[in-house]
DNA sequence: CACCTGTTATATTATAACTATAACAGACAT
DNA sequence: ATGTCTGTTATAGTTATAATATAACAGGTG
């Protein structure tokens, strides 16, 4: 499997495992209806407790990323992600508020924060289909 | 003062105070040089400990926002904050990357997202200097 | 029937966040 | 000098979250 975890960070271990699974969604290595492993496959593999997959997998399936069949396991969500709706875009914007006024207090300019977030999007164009 | 904090958010009380402060900063309602309330002042101020507001502003020195005299109290810092090196555009790109990734999966566009982040970024443009 | 799914329940440990008190040390005003 | 204001340090306790450890259950599949 592709998702590595750091277990010495200070962001924990199932928040990692769902951001791992978003990238991977988003750059298209995960496609919809693809099968993940099981939690305790996926625990084994990364070595952490079956609870903590079992915690991002539910978390994700409530955010719409995938599904879960109770006997034939879980699977990206097949239909694709809903589009953003406002309630998205209203999070969406209190999560990067914090982030912007601190790149202001150094002097980051709008269109510097914008060229990042342009080459950050570039690296999840799915142009060729491996590496992080 | 105009700090104002939610007591039921799922941000710690101390993050929040961060924020607030650093916003602040951000759109000039706090000057270099300007006075903070005192670490007991403040956390009487909005029905916290003192510890809570104590941490916010250690780590807020820690990042450069602040100066604290150990008799004199606590400022913004005068010489203004020092310009953003690699170490924190490396920071700020990691922050950025899982939200990133999440608005791809919601099918929001490059454009759509920096449109997102230049009006946010007018939000601190300091024209008039009230108003949160 | 054995085996693989996710699910549920219970208990335990570790850490973070927050509070509660108390006391200390330096500066400053009256 | 005394009281009062700073931030600082120490200690203790509470609450919530993160993570682990086991165990058992229920429904498909080989």
């Amino acid at each position: 499997m592709f998702i590595k975890i750091d277990l010495e960070a200070d962001i924990p271990i199932y928040e990692q495992l769902k951001q791992e699974i978003i990238a991977g969604i988003a750059k298209q290595a995960l496609l919809p209806g693809e099968k993940l492993p099981s939690v305790r496959g996926l625990a084994a593999d990364i070595g952490v407790n079956l609870h903590t997959v079992n915690k991002a997998y539910h978390q994700l399936r409530d955010e719409g990323y995938i599904l879960i069949h109770r006997q034939r396991g879980v699977v990206i969500h097949p239909d694709g992600m809903a589009q953003a709706d406002e309630a998205y875009m209203e999070k969406l914007k209190e999560s990067l508020h914090p982030i912007i006024a601190a790149s202001i207090c150094r002097d980051v300019s709008s269109e510097e924060f914008q060229q990042l977030c342009a080459s950050i999007y570039e690296t999840y164009n799915p142009r060729k289909d491996d590496e992080q």
